[in-house]
DNA sequence: ACGCATCATGTAACCGGTTACATTAACCAC
DNA sequence: GTGGTTAATGTAACCGGTTACATGATGCGT
């Protein structure tokens, strides 16, 4: 990039480096000629400030990072996305570092961000409060995604699990089913227990019949689980997976054995995939762009008044289609 | 983040500031006593470099600015995930910029990772090279990706749209097709008048039929073709679309319309994202994170050795599925 | 004991910006 | 003309690191 700095350009002027500095970021007290003089050199020498040393003396970088996980697909594009539509609103830059491996990994990440970023959002699903405690002193503007919160007040934004699972089940109680099956993701993650507890709840307030399984999010584990529910011959008239691939996989076993979907059995996933749309499944579509987009806003605002702890939902929203449209 | 300085750290372990950055870079010449010291007085301060001030005198930043026009789906995420393997294998950040509108918006995008990175891997396909030229000095470490390239010698990668295009329409005229249709991307974009330009070709060399119609690379817009198309009544027997998302659009309407696929329309898109395996879709397979992993590799390359102008094209391979599987 | 090489350490300049403060010039009122 | 005010400009310190060079201590050969 342009090599010349603004000692070159003050030479070149004739002025000094301090007027410079003034004319070019706009401050009152430059003469006309004076501004008009340095226009001129910074044309002829192709002059574009060190944003680098711009912000070491300034202490402000203008620039956000942004500490992801490995994410699938979507997710991550989407996330990003809407960050980068309020950044590039704003004036910002993302600085961007995914964090596979393990902690020690997740450390230097974080760590790598110091002194160019003015501030983070972190979304760190495999790490604890405490550990990442150790790596974001306190004081440093952050704001959290999805991660485990122990009431210590950091800003942070959640998937709002409870409004979808809730909406999706007093849609299938509307419709008429009285025995509900949820199929379970993974015991570990924290939307899968979130899911169930709220599924558990939900068919309680709505007095239906309720049976939760285990899955892990595969495509694989949703057509088990519903294989071994037949074969035992359990009876039920809906199926809410806690994600869309488990719905599919779901949506497959029971059109092989037969039944009539949503006629017999109406089936509900969690996410909005693409496919989703494709096969007419009902589902809760979560909205990623506005997250990522929400988690910046909500970063800029504690950057601008410093206020704003504590966390903020995001609601999903209930898509019906197909595969639960008809009333038994 | 940790405000503690390297001053401080060198006060609190009474040695100098020369010596806490040698410790600190694990320089040879430091005694066993002094980076014990150090190595205490950086933990119980919480010490972080401040990677920005380091930067400044290093005249290095150890990040990588990329530049990317508003990109769809998986495009967006992909690239990215390719340079992000790569960025992270080899130690360096990656700094983001999205660039919207127009030539201004370009511009400022560029200039604002001026002191940021050692280099930059832009994709700027509405920005001709002498626009670009401008933005980025000769000498200014860059890979281009997929620009209006003229012989200007600058390092590039490009994908080679002619191939991939020519081996559907030869796919296509080898089942029989005779009267193809092709959804064209965005006027403004390269690889839509690419795609669009090797379209007519194949099919004149192919002595088939063809005819193309306008699209913009969203869902909606392919269906809407598609629609237009059958309303006016006119014939063809196969729709290439110039990116799979719509196809897929295509492939809703035609279905619903009562066309049998493939039977009676052929269909095949370009990209091969996920959604494309799963429904059955011919396409072209572009392996957009390798593209952007050997992007990165490039410029990696470059900053090390300075070598390795001109261009290289990164062909594409045809998957021929369901979709366009039965001969006419 | 001396001279000299070797090694650890410290001092201060530098990277490229910003800005507090000092300086100078211009103008006005008396 | 003098003193005081205001506006434009310049000087130099500072942001937080790195590093060339100077300094001081230690060990060795003779």
């Amino acid at each position: 990039m342009g090599e010349a700095t603004i000692r070159d350009v003050a030479r070149r002027a004739q002025v000094s480096v301090a007027s410079v500095s003034r004319a070019l970021n706009g401050l009152e007290n430059v003469s006309e000629r004076t501004r008009a003089k340095v226009a001129d050199a910074v044309r002829d020498l192709g002059y574009v400030p060190h944003a680098g040393a711009r912000s070491l003396s300034l202490a402000r970088s203008n620039a956000i990072g942004v500490v992801l996980p490995d994410l699938y697909g979507e997710f991550f594009s989407e996330i990003v996305r809407g960050m980068d539509r309020e950044a590039s609103r704003t004036g910002y830059l993302l600085l961007l570092s995914n964090m596979h491996g393990r902690k020690e990994q997740a450390v230097t990440a974080l760590h790598a961000m110091r002194g160019r970023v003015d501030g983070l959002i972190v979304m760190a699903p495999h790490l604890s409060e405490a550990e990442l405690g150790q790596a974001l002193p306190a004081g440093f503007p952050v704001v959290l995604i999805n991660t485990r919160s122990e009431e210590n007040g950091r800003p942070a934004i959640h998937l709002d699990n409870a409004v979808g699972v809730s909406a999706v089940v007093e849609h299938l109680a509307a419709m008429g089913r009285t025995r509900l099956v949820h199929i379970a993701g993974p015991a570990g993650n924290l939307d899968a227990q979130e899911r169930a507890e709220a599924f558990r709840r939900s068919c309680a307030e709505h007095g239906v019949d309720c049976e939760v399984v285990q899955g892990d999010f595969t495509e694989e584990s949703g057509s088990a689980a519903i294989d071994a529910l037949l074969s035992s011959g359990r009876d039920f008239d809906a199926v809410f997976a806690a994600n869309d691939n488990m719905a599919l996989g779901a949506l497959q076993v029971l059109r092989a054995a037969g039944k009539r979907v949503p006629e017999d059995v109406a089936v509900a996933g969690f996410d909005d995939i693409p496919l989703a749309k494709l096969v007419g499944l009902t589902t809760v579509r979560v909205n990623i762009a506005e997250l990522g987009q929400r988690a910046l806003e909500r970063l800029l605002g504690i950057l601008a008044d410093g206020g704003g702890e504590g966390e903020e939902m995001h609601a999903p929203e209930l898509v019906v289609r197909a595969t639960s449209e008809a009333a038994r």
